[in-house]
This record gives structure tokens, C-alpha cells and sequence, in this order.
RNA sequence: GCUGGGGUGGCGGAAUUGGUAGACGCCCAGGACUUAAAAUCCUGUGCCCUUAGGGGCGUACGGGUUCGAUUCCCGUCCCCAGUACCA
């Protein structure tokens, strides 16, 4: 290799003898510490987009870090295969799925392995491949014998435009995780997994991680998990006429409610549409409310508008319930608000202490009545006349209209005996009353549903279930596993599922009777897939189990996991509820599969819409000419032949015809400096707005670096590993000494953003040692040893963010070109005292104000520093004729001397 | 609406526990080298005033605490994300 820097010529030779060296492969060691570096796996779509390259390369950097410290490192990848695009590809070119996704990997790890990342592709594992998806079905088969999987017909949620299925979490915020139009209702048969029964644990576990997670997944997971403690109260139902044996004791409404101590407050008892009272008295009401109920039914099919707010509504059905703490009857209300799928379909309504309740009531005329007062204005009624307060055997509804429901916690009045106690002990108190009187108890409510599985989709794996006329539902036996996608199904898109056009598939016999039957004709969620990937990579070739109990227990957990956040409430639930799974059938040890976890932002473009042709340009084009305001938004934008164009930002991707082709990047850039840019140009959990102008930067620094190794490689090729000083190195206060301690506060910097996962500053920092090491002269000899260990600093700190380049620098300093791995290199340590500065400027304030400076040795008196300070001229300028009121001197910081006058 | 997170130069972004605001990079300007260009190197680069020395202002806005606030507290405005009646 001469002289002058060829990226792709480094790289390429590189990327071979990593390959030929298999020194990412990664064994099982008991001499060191295991480090288990993984990301979130690819959909094979075909191509890379920047996204991508930014995810792994930050979880490269992480790996080589690792690696560099002397952990053994596993860095594996796989495919998350399955899915609707190659279904789609299908359908429009009538390719076959599995060809087609064989291809898009083979061409996806081509652009991985020319952007450099350190995979161990030997353990490298695809979804759609009969040999994982066997272990889908195997998991299957143990939840349905655990209880955990199980059949039922609901209200799905149902994608229009991509024709499929979605679970609650795919179809959270009411629109579709994969295309984002919104999603409406369907009634189907389908496969749950019980995720509700690890409700309170995915909660509870989430305080062993949080330290390690990003705080808004945390937070997301908590929500959507929705553990509410409360209670349950049974309110009777009272039947005006008398008609038929209906008895007024034979019905009641249970509601759930986490303020029982508001019970007093209730005007109504309002339940949902599909409430089982209602079907019960149907008939009997009043065609005016069933005409309202199926009204209010039909709206709750169609899809939800996210902005609109949806209005109140709602009708008394003339039935009746008794309060069972007060006695009071209270009408009976079909609302809108109310959710058959949460709690019990039934609250009680108190306007007074509650948002929608008092909405409710103030649309409809109903009473409203105060039973909490806040503790300040308790305090405020106690100490004035006993007189003024309200009458507690006579409480007048609205007497003292609200404009706004009191949520907050207080003190109870109006409430019988309970008036006097606070919130905290109603609520308690309360809920122990009605389970002594049988009337009800205490109760905990999650928001979480189960995992609807079932797909009608041919590209995923196929629910292990026969359907026997005489047995019934019959699992498949382990040992038939996997049960196979056919070659051939009728690929439609149309939202039937393609086995189910397949009789060879379909058609089989009963594996307990021998007795003719049929498959489940659905397959599963690819979710499902991705649930467990990462612990199939620890033992990728097990035939019998998903994995080895032991392999895996020496790779697992994960130590640092990368991804998007769009997964917070998707994968990312679901394989904490596989784990739980997981340990509760023996295979793992622990509770928490991913110890920590980094989301970074997305990778987005400056896109551009020609309105007369729907097109998309992505920008910088030739086909665009911008204008921007002061701070860089585009403010006017045209086509070259002058036409004006809409824009906006958006995700970069091939599908939207805006992305970057990593692979372009590379061929023009260089791996090296296209990751380093990626990694520099914004901290790792922001949002990056793709800007092809800095990344010459990264170029330009690159060459930088290559440059001064070769303009120093004869300088400092004598000097050995030996110490500083037998190396020329000068006395006190020279270039050397300087260069010394700027390399140490740059190792030391380096590695602790490493360590908290920062990746733009270290960046920043190697830049500045490079700026370092470029204003030592070559001819100053007393430098040398100086330069050396700068320099090979550096290279070795470089390493994780541009590896190539490194790799090859390194060669040239030490002379061999074996690679660092196997040279046994490792990431600088730093000495504190080499770090420390000799000489430290102390900014000298003047009543808070930066006057001058001064120059002092570390651990400096404060006496001296104060009297440094009064002896600079500027500050005796400042402070003659003045008095001196204070003077605070902050060691090894900064003077403020204080003065009036 | 609610819940989180945030607001720092032309831009991306730096700033231990409150202690020199603007590191590093991009852009831009000037210079050196060159027949020329590219590349490279050097210099400048928050805003305003000033001939200079220097001075004033400045971390969304308004207050407060402090010798000292980008950092802590209160209020206001704005942006981003999540969420959609979860009882």
C-alpha cells in the first residue's frame, strides 16, 4: 500500500482477510468476559437504506469497542424473512416468495459486507427457513400445552389497504404499523397467545431494566401495559315493569372503578353498547334506545379519525340500579365512552370528579354532585363557621355549580359515614366494605390484550393445528414438526388465506386418531419470529431444540441492543413476554432478555412532490433548485423547468423512492468515512436529516489521519515500546508533554462516551487529537515518543468508527499486517496523572463577570489563586478605589472577586 | 386535551456536581502553493459598537434564587414524540 489513500482499495483488502481470518467469529471462552453486541434484524427487502447503515454501525462500533477491551464478542445478524412484502412481490411479479427473499439476503449481506460491518455470519439465521420456523411451531406447541395459546372469535383490528390482520400493539394509535392508514374491525376466528397472563410481571420487570432502556420505551411499555388498581362494585339492577320472571335481583351491573371513593358522587351507571345487560334487555327497552344502541355499535366498526374528538352520546335506557353504598337509585345509561374491552363495560358515572363523566352529564342535564374537596379548601371551609360548610344530610345537587370535574385527591364529604376521610383511606377502606358486604372488591385492570397470532397470509409459519371431526382441535406432534409451507399457493393478497386454497397442504389425517382432518389454514404473526431470533443465534444448527440451554445461557442476555423505537410496544414486548415464556418452560434462567437497550433516531430526507406527476425527487437532485431561509428551511422549491414543487421531510427509503443508496455512498465516500459521518453527524438518538455536504468532512479527516502516519512512519519507527524518556522525550512543558496529555484526556474522553453509548463526541475528540499531532513539528525530535503513542492511539480509537483505514494505519506503525485482533491489540488506557494539566487557566471574574485569566499549577492554593488574581493588572485596574466585599475562589476553577462601589 | 422530551451561531451539534457558552465538523470569507484548477496548508468566522485597546449584548420569553444560571425554581410561548374517552 503507498502512500496515498484509496478507500475502496483499503477496504476491499480488509474486508477479505477479516473473512479469510474469521476473527469475528465468536466461541464460547471462560478466559473472558462474554459480550453479546446485537441489533434489530433486517426485513430483506432487497436493499440497505441509511437507516440501517446508521443501526449497525453504531452497534459495530460497540462490538469492536468491546472487543478492543478484551471481551469475547458476539455480533450476530440474521433476516426477519417473512412477511407481506415477498407476498406482495408475489402477487405483482410472480415471483416465487422464497426465490425472491433468497436473493434480496444474498444481495443485502453483499452491501453489509462492503460497508464493513463485523458480523459472525456463520450463525446468521432466516425466518422463512423450515429449520427456524420448525422452532415458531415448537414454541407453538408448548404454549398450547402450557394454556397459553388458545382460539376465540373478536373484533380484530383489520388494515383495508394491506389486507391483513393486526395485533392490538400493530395497530396502536388506530392505524396500521406498516402502511399507517387507519384500521377498522373485523370479526374473526383467531389464535391468541396469552401475553395478559405476564401482565404484571412486563410491568414489574421493567424496573430491573429501566436503567439500561431509553426512558421513553420504558414509559411507552408501562402505558400500554395499563395496570390500574381499583375495584369492582356490583350495582343491582331494578326492572320498572314487571314483566315475565325477570326479578330485580337476578341482574346486576358490575363496574370497575379506581375511585370508589367518589361513589357518592354517581348520578348514572353507563355502560357500553355491547354490554350483556343490554343483550339481556333488548327487548324490553324502548326501540328509541335500541335504535341508539346499534347506532352507537355500528360507529365503533369504523375506522377511528386520530384528530377528530369524538363526541358524547348516549341514551337512558329507563332502567335502573341501586348504589349500594347509598342506596340511591341511579338510571341506567347506554354511553359511547364506555369499552366493552376494558374493565367490565360498565362505570359508574361521576361527573364531579370525573372529565367524560361531566361532559356526559352536561350534555345530558344530569346532576352533578361534589363528594371530594380539596384538601386546601377543606382546611379553608374547617376554619371558618361550621355553619357554612355543606349540609352532609342534605346534599343539594349542583348547589355550587362547577364548570370542571375536581380529580384530584382530597378529602370526602357528602358520603354517608365516609365523610372526613381521605381519598387514600376511602379507597381502601371502601373497597374492603363491599367485599365484607359481598357487594364487591378489589380489583386490578390491564390495558394490555392478548397476542392475536393468526395471520391469513401464506409468507409465515403455519399454525401447527389439525382440526379433526372426531378429536376436535389436535396439536401436531413435535416430532411432524415443521409443518411446511407448500411451493405453490395461489398468492391474492385478498385477505383469505392462500393454505387454505391448498388441499395438499390442508388435507390431512388426525395425529390422534388417524381419522381425516384438516390444518389450520392461517400462519403466524411474524412478530413471532422475531420474538426469539437472538437466542437462536447462540446455537444456530440445533436440530432438536430452538437452542441449547447452556450455549445459550453462556451468550445471554443481551448485553446492548440497538434498534429503532417504532418497536417499543411491538417486538420489543413481545420477546420480554417470550423470555418470561421461555424461563417458565426451562430453556432460559432469567427474566429480562435485553439488558440494555439504545433506540436510535431515523434517518430521514428532504423528499419533494411534483403535484402534477404524485412523484417524488429526493434532494440533492439536479432535478431541484431550493431556496432556504436564514436557518436552512426550504422555503421555496422548483423543478429545473421551473415548476413548484411541495416538500417535506420523510423516513428515507428505496419503497418511497427518496433514500440514499448506502451502496453509492461507499462507491463515492468510502465505507470508513460514510460510517464515521453517520456516527459524527448527530448524536445516535436524534433524528438525522440526511445532508450529503458533511460528509467530505469525514473524508477529509480521514485522508488527514493516513497522511500524518506516513509523514511520521520514518520519524518514530525507532522508537521502541520503551519508556517516555529513554525515547527522547523532552522536559517539562514542551510539544511532547502537551501531545502526552492531550492523548490521554482524549483516551480517557473516548472511552467513557463509548462506555454511555455517545458516539458523536468521541468522534469529535479523535479530531481534535488529529489537530493535536498536526502542529507537532516532524523535525522536533524530542516529540517522537509523544507522536508514536498519539498516533497509534488514534488508529486504535478510530478503530470502531472507521475500521479499515485503521486496521491498515495500524499494519504501518507496527509493521505487520496480521490485523489487530490477532496482534493481541487493545484499546489505550489512560493514566490520570499524564492527563493532568502542569499549568491550568483560571478565568478571573469581576462581580460575575469575565474579566481576565490567569495561569496557576493544579491543586494551586486558594490563597494563592486570590492573591494571582489581585496581582493580574486588569483585575487592579477593575477594583482600585472599590471595596472589596467577598471574593470566592473555586479551586482549580475560577476567581470572582466581589466588589461595591 | 393528557403524558413525556426539548428550545444554544447560517447549519449539525459541544459544554463534570451551577463555575471561561459555542468544542468538533459543515457552510462562508481571506491568504499561501499552482500556468490554472482540484487537493492541501494557514487565518478569520455568535451578534452589535469601536481606528485601536476595548466595551456591550447573548443559550425561546418574563421573573426568581446565587458571588456566579444553558444548568436550579416559578410563569408564559413554541416545537417534537407518544396517546385517544382505559373509568
Amino acid at each position: 500500500m503507498d502512500e496515498k489513500y484509496f478507500a475502496k482499495k483499503v477496504e476491499r483488502k480488509w474486508q477479505a482477510k477479516w473473512a479469510e481470518s474469521r476473527v469475528f467469529e465468536a466461541e464460547i471462552d471462560d478466559e473472558r468476559p462474554k459480550f453479546y453486541q446485537l441489533e434489530m434484524l433486517p426485513y430483506p427487502s432487497g436493499n440497505l437504506h441509511m437507516g440501517h447503515v446508521r443501526n449497525y454501525s453504531a452497534g459495530d462500533v460497540v462490538a469492536w469497542f468491546k472487543r478492543l477491551k478484551g471481551f469475547n464478542v458476539l455480533h450476530p445478524i440474521g433476516w426477519d424473512s417473512f412477511g407481506q412484502p415477498a407476498e406482495d412481490a408475489a402477487i405483482k411479479r410472480g415471483v416465487n416468495p422464497r426465490e425472491w427473499t433468497e436473493e434480496n439476503i444474498v444481495s443485502m449481506r453483499g452491501q453489509m459486507e462492503r460497508i464493513g460491518l463485523s458480523f459472525d455470519w456463520r450463525r446468521q439465521m432466516a425466518a422463512h427457513r423450515p429449520e427456524y420456523y420448525k422452532f415458531d411451531q415448537w414454541f407453538f406447541l408448548k404454549m398450547y400445552e402450557m394454556g397459553l395459546a388458545y382460539k376465540k372469535t373478536t373484533q380484530v383490528n383489520w388494515c383495508e389497504h394491506d389486507q391483513a390482520t393486526l395485533s392490538n400493539e400493530q395497530a396502536s394509535g388506530g392505524l396500521c404499523w406498516r402502511c399507517g392508514n387507519a384500521v377498522t374491525k373485523k370479526s374473526l376466528e383467531q389464535w391468541f397467545l396469552k401475553t395478559t397472563n405476564y401482565a404484571d410481571e412486563l410491568i414489574d420487570g421493567l424496573n430491573e431494566i429501566e436503567e439500561g432502556w431509553a426512558p421513553a420505551v420504558v414509559k411507552r411499555q408501562r402505558d400500554w401495559i395499563g395496570r390500574s388498581k381499583g375495584a369492582y362494585v356490583d350495582f343491582k339492577v331494578k326492572v320498572s315493569r314487571a314483566s315475565g320472571a325477570m326479578t330485580a335481583d337476578a341482574v346486576t351491573i358490575t363496574v370497575f372503578t379506581t375511585r370508589i371513593d367518589t361513589i357518592y358522587g354517581a348520578n348514572a351507571i353507563v355502560v357500553a353498547a355491547e354490554h350483556p345487560v343490554i343483550e339481556r334487555f333488548l327487548d324490553e327497552l324502548p326501540p328509541v334506545v335500541a335504535g341508539k344502541v346499534s347506532e352507537i355499535r355500528a360507529e365503533k366498526l369504523k375506522p377511528t379519525d386520530r384528530e377528530a374528538e369524538i363526541e358524547k352520546d348516549g341514551i337512558d335506557t329507563g332502567l335502573k340500579a341501586v348504589n349500594p353504598f347509598s342506596g340511591e337509585e341511579l338510571p341506567v345509561w347506554v354511553g359511547n365512552y364506555v369499552m366493552m374491552e376494558y374493565g367490565t363495560g360498565a362505570v359508574m358515572s361521576v361527573p364531579a370528579h370525573d372529565e367524560r363523566d361531566f361532559e356526559f352529564a352536561k350534555k345530558f342535564g344530569l346532576p352533578v354532585r361534589k363528594v371530594i374537596e380539596s384538601v386546601e379548601s377543606k382546611e379553608a371551609t374547617d376554619s371558618r363557621d361550621p355553619q357554612d360548610s355543606i349540609d352532609l344530610k342534605d346534599p343539594v345537587d349542583s348547589k355550587d355549580p362547577i364548570d370542571s370535574a375536581m380529580t384530584d385527591y382530597g378529602v370526602m364529604i357528602n358520603s354517608g359515614d365516609w365523610s372526613g376521610k381521605t381519598t387514600e383511606d376511602g379507597k381502601r377502606e371502601m373497597a374492603d366494605f363491599a367485599a365484607a358486604n359481598g357487594f364487591g372488591k378489589t380489583a386490578v385492570t390491564y390495558r394490555l390484550r392478548d397476542w392475536g397470532i393468526s395471520r391469513q397470509r401464506f409468507w409465515g409459519s403455519p399454525i401447527p393445528i389439525i382440526y379433526c371431526e372426531k378429536c376436535g382441535t389436535v396439536p401436531e406432534k413435535f416430532e411432524n414438526l415443521p409443518v411446511r409451507l407448500p411451493e405453490n399457493a395461489p398468492l391474492t393478497g385478498t385477505g383469505e388465506s392462500p393454505l387454505a386454497k391448498v388441499p395438499e397442504f390442508y388435507e390431512t389425517t388426525c395425529p390422534r386418531c388417524d381419522g381425516p382432518a384438516h390444518r389450520e389454514t392461517d400462519t403466524m404473526d411474524t412478530f413471532v419470529d422475531s420474538s426469539w431470533y437472538f437466542f437462536r443465534y447462540t446455537d444456530p444448527n440445533n436440530a432438536s431444540m430452538p437452542f441449547d440451554l447452556e450455549t445459550a445461557s453462556y451468550w445471554t442476555p443481551v448485553d446492548q441492543y440497538i434498534g429503532g423505537d417504532d418497536h417499543a410496544v411491538m417486538h420489543l414486548i413481545y420477546t420480554r413476554f417470550w423470555a418470561k415464556v421461555m424461563r417458565d418452560i426451562g430453556l432460559v434462567k432469567f427474566d429480562e432478555p435485553v439488558k440494555r437497550l439504545l433506540t436510535q433516531g431515523m434517518v430521514v430526507g428532504e423528499t419533494f412532490f411534483d403535484d402534477s406527476t404524485g412523484k417524488r425527487i429526493y434532494y440533492p437532485a439536479d432535478k431541484v433548485e431550493v431556496e432556504r431561509d436564514a436557518k436552512g428551511k426550504i422555503v421555496e422549491a422548483r423543478s429545473n423547468d421551473g415548476k413548484h414543487l411541495k416538500y417535506g421531510i420523510e423516513r428515507m427509503s428505496k419503497s418511497k423512492g427518496n433514500g440514499v443508496d448506502p451502496d453509492e455512498m461507499v462507491e463515492i465516500y468510502g465505507a470508513d468515512a460514510a460510517r464515521l459521518f453517520i456516527m459524527f453527524a448527530a448524536p445516535i438518538e436524534h433524528e438525522l436529516v440526511w445532508n450529503e455536504a458533511g460528509i467530505e468532512g469525514a473524508v477529509r479527516f480521514l485522508q488527514r489521519v493516513w497522511r500524518m502516519v506516513y509523514k511520521w512512519k520514518d520519524a518514530i519507527s525507532a522508537v521502541s515500546s520503551g519508556s517516555a524518556e529513554t525515547n527522547g522525550h523532552g522536559p517539562a512543558g514542551d510539544s511532547g508533554r502537551a501531545l502526552r496529555r492531550k492523548t490521554h484526556q482524549t483516551i480517557k474522553r473516548v472511552s467513557d462516551s463509548l462506555e454511555s453509548l455517545q458516539f458523536n463526541t468521541p468522534v469529535a475528540a479523535l479530531m481534535e487529537l488529529a489537530n493535536a499531532i498536526g502542529d507537532i513539528d516532524v523535525e522536533d525530535s524530542s516529540a517522537r515518543f509523544a507522536v508514536k503513542e498519539a498516533l497509534t492511539g488514534l488508529i486504535l480509537m478510530l478503530t470502531p468508527f472507521a475500521p479499515h483505514i485503521a486496521e491498515e494505519l495500524y499494519g504501518v506503525v507496527i509493521g505487520s499486517d496480521e490485523g489487530m485482533l490477532a496482534k493481541g491489540a487493545r484499546f489505550p488506557d489512560y493514566s490520570e496523572e499524564l492527563a493532568k494539566a502542569d499549568e491550568i487557566e483560571i478565568p478571573v471574574q469581576v462581580n460575575g463577570k469575565l474579566r481576565s485569566r490567569i495561569f496557576a499549577p493544579p491543586g494551586a492554593a486558594n490563597e494563592v489563586m486570590e492573591q494571582m488574581a489581585f496581582a493580574d493588572e486588569k483585575i487592579t485596574e477593575l477594583v482600585s478605589g472599590k471595596d472589596v466585599v467577598k471574593v470566592v475562589v473555586v479551586p482549580g476553577r475560577l476567581v470572582n472577586i466581589v466588589v461595591r462601589g
